[in-house]
DNA sequence: GCTCAGTGTTTCGATGCCGAAACAAAATAG
DNA sequence: CTATTTTGTTTCGGCATCGAAACACTGAGC
């Protein structure tokens, strides 16, 4: 059936992906770098540190460091809401677009390569 | 088609595996160690800290590193090999195959819970 | 025995990230 | 106008990781 996946097809789809981005030279963003991102990217706005920070169960300094991160990365840019001018919208950019797009294709590859011949050892589902 | 999944679609999927991911209280390990968790887990033995620098392109005090930090997490083992007593062998932990299994299951949520509706504004493939 | 090559580890200085607390600035309540 | 709340940032000490180089140990060549 056509979504039914196995666990072990899953962890090495994911597998090869990671793998595939860690040999990269490309930055290697941490997880809640890789989150932040993600997540501006790929749901609807608004979205400030504090939602960010509640979203992701972390401090506000963490989303503040990993905005700066990201910001001098390039990858993603603050604005003020001038509506609230206490809050900081966060936006994406053409860097931070492209950045995504290349790794979706990373993702989409370690899809295609099928493999899967189980020589694991890991405990099965029951 | 069963296989055919839109670049989109396979981001929204990683997105929302890693923000579950770093909102869990789980160890939170690096793309290094994770890659390196998995391939001991998931590619045919043997691995030693040579085979796995140069499989992610990195260089070996990394390697050390990240085998230290996952010995401390009870993820991973070390083990001399009797043949070349120069050579370790990493190997598989009940807690690594655990921690693994645990992975596997939200990957295979973030793959049921369908969304995609692209609100993303990202570029698309062409 | 003696080198020499291969393996993994440790040291070194530098950088990045952590949570808690203090802080600055803007909005709201009275 | 003053006090309080809300938002995001900065500071603080501490910990994890980085690459390069030096190190220790094993095996191979002779």
């Amino acid at each position: 059936m056509a979504t039914e996946i196995s666990d072990l097809q899953a962890l090495d789809i994911w597998r090869r992906t990671v793998v595939a981005s860690v040999r990269r030279d490309a930055p290697d963003l941490s997880a809640r770098q890789m989150s932040l991102l993600l997540t501006v990217y790929l749901t609807p706005a608004p979205h400030t540190v504090r939602s960010l920070a509640e979203l992701l169960k972390v401090t506000k300094p963490a989303i503040t460091r990993a905005v700066d991160r990201l910001t001098e990365l390039g990858m993603i840019r603050r604005k003020v809401d001038e509506n609230d001018r206490r809050s900081v919208l966060l936006q994406r950019t053409v860097k931070g677009s492209v950045f995504l797009r290349e790794y979706s294709e990373l993702i989409v590859a370690a899809m295609s390569g099928d493999g899967e011949s189980d020589t694991s050892g890991l405990p099965r589902k029951c």
